[in-house]
DNA sequence: TACTCATTTCGTCTTTTAACGAAATGTATA
DNA sequence: TATACATTTCGTTAAAAGACGAAATGAGTA
């Protein structure tokens, strides 16, 4: 029962729902949620890393980048069909395809680029 | 997703989700939850307004006893959908199998005792 | 009407959660 | 090696959540 309310807590916090939702159509470096989501830095990595000890998302090291990703499929297979069921609900929502706009717009920007603005606003 | 939001919430909190669980096979008594989940009265009636205002549970007054249940289906169908998902994974937890046997008991039980029995706590 | 009693509401306390900035970490590059 | 810089960790603060007991509510009964 634990490792289902650690999976709920997690997806039932909007700033995660959204981090996770975001990470729907491939992967994303921590600099992009940072812009979508509109936080700090450091309240977005403990957002990343709370979703992580769910077993939410998975994340590899580029150089100086870090990625977050769904994993393809999770070790629990419900937890598959509870996302694929959630997916569903959230891709009719208004709200969330507002905010799926400013993913996409991320994806296409530069990155280097949106890691400098992000330092910038830091001083 | 606030909606959405409201309900993982109810439901991504230990006791919320044990009270939840407990209707699965039938309504029960406010007293009979408040034996079962041994919480004060007041908290156990929070719980339940929470799992209320999320649409997950429904209530009818019988005299002096307030029944909860689950709807037999929700207003919107998904709810559905994640409720069956979340009970095939629940049924196979073991503290949440030994807590059933607490809930089984309860309803065979005589239920003006129990509410006494509660009654006497208070003072 | 007065009383009993199951449940809810209210006020308070404690714990948990979410936010931030400063400092630490660790990788790539000059 | 020293520096730059993306990300994480740590410490602090403010807000939210969960617990309880006391008091209020409201339905049945004497």
């Amino acid at each position: 029962m634990n490792e289902l309310i650690n999976i709920m807590k997690a997806l039932a916090e909007p700033v995660r729902l959204r981090a996770w939702y975001a990470l729907r159509e491939g992967e994303l470096c921590v600099c992009q949620l940072i812009t979508v989501l509109g936080l700090a830095p450091s309240t977005v990595s403990k957002h990343l890393s709370i979703l992580h000890q769910a077993g939410l998302v998975q994340s590899r090291q580029a150089g100086k980048w870090v990625y977050y990703r769904l994993p393809r499929t999770h070790e629990k297979g419900y937890v598959d069909n509870i996302q694929r069921e959630l997916f569903n609900v959230l891709d009719e929502d208004v709200a969330l395809n507002e905010f799926n706009k400013k993913v996409m717009q991320v994806r296409k920007g530069n990155m280097e680029e949106l890691c400098r603005t992000i330092t910038r606003k830091r001083r």
